[in-house]
RNA sequence: GCCCACAUAGCUCAGUAGGUAGAGCACACCCUUGGUAAGGGUGAGGUCACCGGUUCGAUCCCGGUUGUGGGCUCCA
């Protein structure tokens, strides 16, 4: 702490926030600052107000506090206003020490921070609810508060010497929202205030022309310009439906999948989509995986049926229905399967969160010595799938089990954690896989690798998951019969490298800004006839383009050409085939780029083989 | 689930100090047959999300419901 305190200014000194992220200490005191000018100015203009946490974050800053009324816009536009005659005003923060008892005396009237002060004294947290690092086991003999102006905060810093360091023009309060004390639903609502802060009014700008240009990107706005997917309020929330442009994007994706899963050896399975009761406690999802289920369904002879959440226990079921022998391993089984989870609905988030999915789903049986190959094997496929659609920035994260939750959220068998851990760690470092490590992360049944990836407005978000499961398969006796003679029990991988459907698809929309590369495009060419006399050889040509295997439309509307393009342009349709008295002598179509660019005319055929053979390589480009 | 905000035509949005609504785009029809991002005209479209309350009268005020959005939390 100290430390951090005496270091300059700079801002090639990296200072981590929030979990695992990082930015320049220069930055973050800017940020961290601007959160302590708020706390004054909602306490000078809101005497109720009780500020509690305030850190500085991705993009700005946050400060939550506990008041019995939330803040309006108008409320935001006062505080802010007040932050800055106080930045404008050059005052110092000032670092002091002060003794446990000095501290309690100074927020007697917060409980908020007597709590963090009875976490810091027991060293067991700092004030952003954090493990203290630097502290270790040992309490935190000394506690540190900042003053600057009137306003004293409980805070380790570091922070700005003087609010001269702060552009007054380069941080805006940008909205309000509630936040639970701790991020604990049972606890207390407290009224967040988030912030933007950047060095200089440019950046602050350049930030907001970025968030624009990312709504413009935002997959439920496009999805619905582009009439992928819709939701109707008496189908219900969180149930997507896919409209004919979605309906070809999911075709074409469950082609690349069970494409690549037949080169990988999978077999492809189909189970139902409602089972009993008695299914989902075998597997241990209930009732500990209850909530997130819907409610079940009672039949006449008072047998219960849920529908399901998950597909692997119907996959163990198809594992168990023989007797199997080393020599059946590994056994790969893969589906499509439609799940159904009951997400609270405030959780429910256009695609990505959705109550009804289609999972790139697959389980793999295998015994130990297998279980690298085909784990790396997996990891591998992710690797192939990012390259096909041009994913570049993603990160694996090994995610492990914490000692305190076993027998609680993870299975209680600690020496089987460690191996099964050691065992994918080993197998990522094998292939040369990077990945970062978290503990707690784990699913009940094993580690996992998960794989973030970032939509192309920064969105970040959990595509897939690849699990090793050494406890499910033994609650459903799943064994085989090894070379000696001996029943074991297999483990399981659990894998879904395109994760669902609709998160997939929603990524998708935002990576490629709804611009598909040609062989996912929902329409790849549109004919555009220039007068009516040529709308006949368009159909032609439309028909032998579609027994080539492309998605072909005519555009016969009455409308001019100009405008036909326009449509095509804004529907991101790859190509626009444009056909006059010229094209029709001459078998020809004069191709436009969806990006603008104009190529002439061209044979109909020669067209034709440049775009399939495009296609046939999940090319990226336009044209080559 | 919790806190806050929002809900007007297919879409984007105006509007009414409480007297049942309007534009642009899209759609239909007519004219125009035009060579790489909007030709012109005419017309049709709305129980102002739903259910109650206040009022002579509610799209507007109040309450509830549903949905959506921004967060908290969790996950594919």
């Amino acid at each position: 702490m100290n430390q951090l305190s005496a270091l300059k200014d700079d801002d090639e000194v990296m200072i981590a926030y929030g979990k695992g992220k990082r930015m320049p200490l220069a930055l973050y005191k800017v940020r961290h600052s601007l959160a302590h000018v708020m706390a004054q100015a909602v306490t000078e203009l809101f005497p109720q107000a009780k500020p509690t946490i305030g850190p500085p974050i991705e993009s700005g800053f946050y400060y939550d506090f506990y008041t019995p009324t939330p803040f309006t816009p108008q409320d935001l536009e006062r505080i802010e206003a007040r932050m800055r005659e106080i930045v404008n005003k050059h005052v110092d923060f000032v670092r002091r020490e002060v003794s446990e008892a000095e501290a309690r005396e100074l927020f007697k009237d917060n409980p908020f921070k007597l709590e963090l002060i009875d976490g810091l004294v027991r060293g067991a947290a700092d004030e952003m609810g954090e493990q203290t690092s630097a502290a270790g086991d040992g309490a935190a003999s000394v506690l540190t508060v900042y003053t600057q102006d009137t306003f004293t905060d409980l805070c380790r810093g570091p922070h700005v010497n003087n609010t001269r360091e702060i552009h007054p023009d380069a941080f805006k309060l940008v909205q309000s929202s509630s936040a639970y004390w701790r991020g604990d639903e049972k606890n207390p609502v407290l009224q967040r205030i988030y912030g933007l802060a950047f060095h200089t009014p440019e950046e602050l700008q350049h930030h907001l022309k970025m968030q624009e240009e990312a709504r413009k990107r935002d997959h439920r706005k496009l999805g619905a310009e582009l009439e992928i997917f819709m939701f109707d309020d008496e189908v219900g929330p969180g149930l997507p439906i896919w409209l004919p442009n979605g309906g070809v994007l999911i075709e074409q994706l469950e082609a690349l999948a069970k494409k690549m899963e037949e080169d990988a050896g999978y077999l492809r399975v189909r189970t139902p989509h409602v089972t009993k009761e008695a299914l989902f406690v075998r597997s241990g999802h209930l009732p500990y995986y209850a909530e997130s289920m819907f409610p079940p369904m009672t039949l006449d002879d008072g047998e219960r049926y849920y529908i399901k959440p998950m597909n692997c226990p119907f996959h163990h079921k198809i594992y168990a229905s023989k007797p199997r022998s080393y020599r059946d391993l590994p056994l790969r089984l893969a589906e499509y399967g439609t799940c159904y989870r009951f997400e609270q609905s405030g959780e429910l988030f256009g695609l990505m969160r959705v109550r009804s999915m289609q999972m790139n789903d697959a389980h793999i049986y295998c015994t130990e010595e297998q279980f690298e190959a085909e784990f790396l094997g997996v990891v591998n496929l992710y690797l192939k799938y990012f390259e096909i659609f041009g994913i570049e920035k993603y990160v694996m994260r090994l995610s492990l089990h914490a000692d305190a939750g076993l027998g609680k959220k993870y299975v209680d068998n600690r020496p089987l954690w460690l191996k099964t851990e050691e065992m994918v760690r080993r197998a990522m470092r094998q292939g040369n896989v990077p990945f970062y490590e978290a503990e707690d992360e784990a699913a009940f049944y094993g580690p996992k690798i998960d794989v973030q990836i970032y939509s192309a407005i920064g969105r970040e978000f959990t595509l897939a998951t690849n699990q090793v499961d050494f406890a499910v398969p033994a609650r459903f006796n799943l064994t085989y019969v090894d070379r000696d003679g001996q029943e074991k029990t297999p483990l399981c991988i659990h894998r879904a490298p395109l994760g669902t459907h609709e998160r997939f698809i929603g990524f998708l929309i935002e990576h490629f800004a709804g611009a598909f590369p040609p062989w996912l495009a929902p329409v790849q060419a549109v004919l555009i006839p220039i007068a009516d006399r040529h709308v006949e050889y368009c159909q032609r040509v439309a028909r032998q383009l579609r027994a080539e295997g492309m998605r072909v439309l005519v555009d016969d509307g009455p409308e001019r050409m100009q405008n036909k393009i326009r449509k095509a342009q804004l529907s991101k349709i790859p190509y626009m085939l444009v056909v006059g008295d010229k094209e029709v002598q001459s078998e020809a179509v004069s191709v436009r780029l969806r990006s603008g660019e104009d190529l002439k005319s061209q044979p109909v055929g020669e067209f034709a083989a440049r775009v399939k053979a495009l296609v046939a390589r999940y090319a990226l480009a336009l044209w080559e």
